[in-house]
DNA sequence: CTGTTAGCGCATTCAA
DNA sequence: TTGAATGCGCTAACAG
């Protein structure tokens, strides 16, 4: 015998109904928000479900309303922050719709990608769907999405033609990061870029090269090297770039994660920063308050974008407005990371590998 | 007119009872693994599942049956880094046997925690539900759950009596940890510790004893601080130790967070670590690789904890097993953050306020 | 504006 | 060992 769950009594719609004394379809409207109930009566019958506290059987709406009441939110790999930051966004706007939310982690490669919308849609029938990038642009799942005519919000999107969803303007904000650095003195700016599927990455190298034009510094290749979104990136990004025989004064790694990279790198080559050199992520994430020294960063609403992704998902669904590209703002953190340029730029840095033990770490908040 | 998701016309119960040329009560019977189906007809129809990728309709299943095939992962408030772990595992485990997962965050305070479950149980009507500590020895929560006679599995709940779930030995894991200080030389070792109503808290100080008594160092109230398991108590109880007449010489923070908040005070006072003092944390979360110096600290396989507990619980559920409490296996991680006792402790440290110049930030891996 | 009637797809008594 | 009939609680045409 297995062990049942939950007392099958419980106050269905025909209580309801009897309590308000009229039939179970208007209780059905005044839940579904459907027109064609009188005003009095409508708030009565709200007040006596208040009042009974009923809470309309899920199985049975879906059942009967070829409707799920279930959001997915539909990820790929990104950082672990960022996925639980937008999630905490999501299931916020979700349960105050009163929608589930599931979660359909995507494998990798175009097989699994089918396989994993494919059972998504089998088992769990979400009446709509919320993309974390690079997903906003993987031709697999938008073709399936518009097949199944699934509606869906996207977060942060390469293009924002034909959709719906939350944005940021990544390329202002790193203009304004990197022209902090140029305020500061630098002219010799790193650049260490994000993966190329996500809009992220060319918005973040757009932003870095307006502002290195806007000061009057020519754009030099040398000083941009890829990476991936993540710690790894930033290590290896970090080493290559501060073993170019010119190397720069101030690196701006393209989330938090690869400048957490840059700082260890720096440390292991006996570099004080900011003192020998400037790093800078975006994102702020926990990380960049959790390192040290702490990163000078651009604060990216994480949280409030997918609580704004989703509303407008749901308001789509709901067909009561179209759903818009809302565009949130961003801020610039500044911390400990970012300081003047070194005065006197020597080449020592360029003997990289023989670290210069004549370095002092110097200590904040003396 | 809202949009719908999904045409009506899938392949149904009895679609497949045509093919197989039963009734769909045998097909029932296949799918819920009951008994009184002859062997051959039951792989006939397993066969005809499979060839038509049959998938019973979730609501309707759920409104027949009163079984809802979802598992609730009920949380309060750990660190992101952990809880995100957890869930990566309890979702593998939910998606590998068909059910499904929903996220229930719960509010502070009495009041709000029986407001959540309450909702919890109405809304979604788990068939079972994993908690995450400190919501393992939660006196409401579990009051809950016994009076809806709902299932729950723990992930190292404070008692493991009448528990079923997944635990670890973090004292014998402590107790090795601080045993790798002692070896370094240290005999004045801090701790901070994690919240009291983790039985992790607990646990891990008693290893710190353990050890202590072990090695013949006589245990000093004095370099025990309390603590959140968060990066602020590393900040709050590192400045209380380091502030101490006779600081101590090395730092086992209760997890890794606190630890990253130690490293920081240290890096603020201008301390080198390891040179002038060891840290090492718990856990073995990212961030314990991405701060520099990388954390020594304990791995902790929380990912596989959540999976083992929705296994047992899922276990449980069906009725087969009984469900137990397993035991996972942790292991020590050797990194940067520890090192040998400094050669001379001198009342520099003291002077903690004023910041010794002298010192230097020793690079690694020259 | 409101009520009546018929399923949605499956699990489940009770017979056979 | 199997099958036919009944209903889970709700939504959706279609009348009134």
């Amino acid at each position: 015998m297995t062990s049942r769950s939950r007392a099958a009594t419980r106050v269905r719609i025909e209580d309801v109904a009897a309590a308000a004394g009229v039939s179970i379809k208007t209780i059905s409207r005044v839940l579904n928000r459907e027109p064609n109930v009188r005003e009095a009566t409508r708030r009565r019958v709200e007040e006596i479900c208040a009042r009974l506290e009923y809470q309309p059987n899920r199985f049975a709406r879906g059942l009967a309303g070829q409707r799920s009441y279930v959001v997915a939110l539909v990820y790929n790999n990104p950082s672990l922050n960022y996925l639980m930051e937008v999630q905490g966004g999501v299931l916020e706007a979700c349960h105050a719709q009163h929608y589930n939310l599931v979660l359909a982690p995507i494998g990798d490669g175009k097989a699994r990608t089918a396989a994993d919308m494919r059972g998504l849609f089998e088992h769990s029938r979400p009446d709509g769907v919320v993309l974390i990038p690079p997903l906003t642009d993987n031709a697999t799942v938008i073709a399936h999405l518009r097949d199944n005519a699934v509606p869906f919000a996207c977060i942060a999107p390469r293009s924002t033609r034909e959709r719906i969803g939350v944005r940021m303007d990544d390329r202002a904000a790193v203009h304004g990061l990197i022209a902090h650095l140029v305020g500061l003195g630098h002219r010799r700016i790193g650049h260490i870029m994000g993966a190329a599927s996500h809009g992220a990455c060319h918005w973040r190298h757009a932003g870095y090269r307006d502002a290195l034009g806007q000061a009057g510094i020519e754009y030099d290749p040398e000083l941009v090297v890829p990476g991936e979104f993540v710690f790894e990136s930033g290590i290896r990004g970090g080493k290559r770039l501060l073993d170019l025989p010119s190397p720069p004064t101030a690196i701006f790694a393209a989330n938090d994660d690869t400048a957490a990279g840059v700082i260890r790198v720096a440390g292991e080559r006996g570099l004080s920063v900011p003192r020998d050199l400037s790093v800078c992520g975006f994102d702020d994430t926990p990380i960049a308050r959790h390192i040290y020294p702490a990163l000078t960063t651009v604060r990216q609403p994480t949280a409030e974008m997918g609580r704004i992704a989703t509303l407008e998902l749901l308001q789509h669904i709901r067909g009561a407005e179209p759903g818009r590209m809302v565009e949130v703002t961003h801020a610039l953190v500044l911390r400990e990371s970012t300081g003047p340029v070194p005065p006197a730029r020597s080449t020592q840095a360029r003997i990289a590998g023989a670290v210069s033990r004549s370095r002092t770490r110097e200590p904040r908040r003396p």
